[in-house]
DNA sequence: TAGATTGTTAATCGATTAACAATC
DNA sequence: TAGATTGTTAATCGATTAACAATC
């Protein structure tokens, strides 16, 4: 029972890494790993992975030799949807579009790339990823006709907050905003915020203050 | 006392929200403001604002009247370090790295890029945000005579173990890894790893879920 | 003084870890 | 059977929220 509106974020933010072990043995030609294997691979405590299988309701654990990777692999993909597709559009061609467009082109976890937008004429018409760039101009027609339910914002800071509206208006659900603003969205809509700067002054931080003496969890911080 | 040893890490990846907050305050004439309104502008509790400071020690609040905003924003300032400078580079002058580059390009939070590098000899020499991208080979001897010690890798996956290694032996202390594989690097390294697509499989899983479904803490989550 | 707002404490909540009984 | 390893429970830990006494 794929009973995802239970789980935990914390838990289905390291779902992808357990992915990644999994597949990189899987490619090995190994097919039974126990789950201290596989969570070292992950960067986790064993108690944490199979603490998080077993929120994640998943059981292709066998005591006393492990899981069968196959299996297990399939019903975590099967946890991060691979099945149902859902739609998004990427606005702001820049490098930092480029780069999201990039990370996306191997369809992973049940996300289709549908469109791009900017608000230059020179890079409309322009390719990224196989996808045509289109104007900004189009953005609210694209998302009602398309259905599409996410909007990724890579814009400036000072354009990020008109995108926003426009994307709500249209019917957009959830926004990832990557320009250094808190936007301002009606209380249905969720939107995820990430700034690159913070995250490399976190680092320095940690840099600074001497390794270990802040109170991090783990030296291999995952997810954004 | 910038005791920042003892900060939680939680906290402390919400002082640039402040921060920018405040910024804007006060760049729209502001001197004064209690701690809703900085909260409400930051996409935080007031209590979690207050307790937050608290922490982190600060303290330019006048109760019954709010915070002196020019003041705390230097206390926040310094807690994050804008006096001492910690160099960094960048390996991978791809989108990321551009993408990367740009979003330091006005020096936040005590950090100084140093330098770019890439394994293209086509793109040595060309400059990014002002600065000189150098080739790879020059890596080792960079780090070890500039006293780098924070090391961003934004190389395609399969280089990205390579980089790790070539940047821990050359006395790097902290690596931020975009490429989407886990590095393997001695304990006394700090390893922080992002994954721009994660972050968007993650946002699918609440488009899927339905809103507010997933036991996500916040509908303005930040950091990465 | 009366109103407003802080700083901090105590209560709640959630996430991680450790331990172990179940069992292949 | 004996050894290994899971799945889950209970204990720990940390982070968030609510409430309020202190006080400007």
């Amino acid at each position: 029972m794929p009973n995802s509106g239970q789980i935990p974020l914390s838990t289905l933010e390291r779902l992808p890494a357990y992915l990644r072990a999994i597949d990189a043995l899987v490619s090995h030609g190994v097919e039974h790993a126990p789950s201290a294997l596989i969570a070292q691979r992950s960067g986790v405590s064993s108690s944490q992975f199979r603490k998080d299988l077993s929120l994640v309701g998943a059981s292709s654990g066998v005591r006393g030799s492990g899981y069968d990777l196959e299996a297990l692999r399939d019903q975590l993909r099967e946890v991060l949807g691979s099945a149902d597709r859902v739609g998004f559009v990427i606005v702001g061609a820049g490098h930092l579009g480029h780069a999201l467009a990039a990370s996306m082109s191997f369809r992973r976890g049940g996300l289709d790339l549908l469109g791009i937008f900017d608000i230059d004429e020179a890079k409309v018409g322009s390719e990224i990823a196989g996808i045509e760039v289109r104007h900004d101009s189009q953005l609210a027609t694209f998302i009602a006709n398309h259905g599409v339910s996410i909007v990724v914002i890579a814009t400036s800071p000072s354009s990020a907050q008109d995108v926003a509206d426009v994307a709500v208006k249209a019917g957009a659900q959830e926004l990832l905003n990557f320009a250094s603003v808190v936007l301002h969205v009606p209380p249905c809509v969720e939107v995820r915020s990430i700034d690159l700067g913070v995250e490399l002054q976190m680092l320095a931080l940690h840099a600074r203050a001497g390794l270990g003496a802040l109170s991090s969890q783990s030296s291999q911080a995952s997810g954004m």
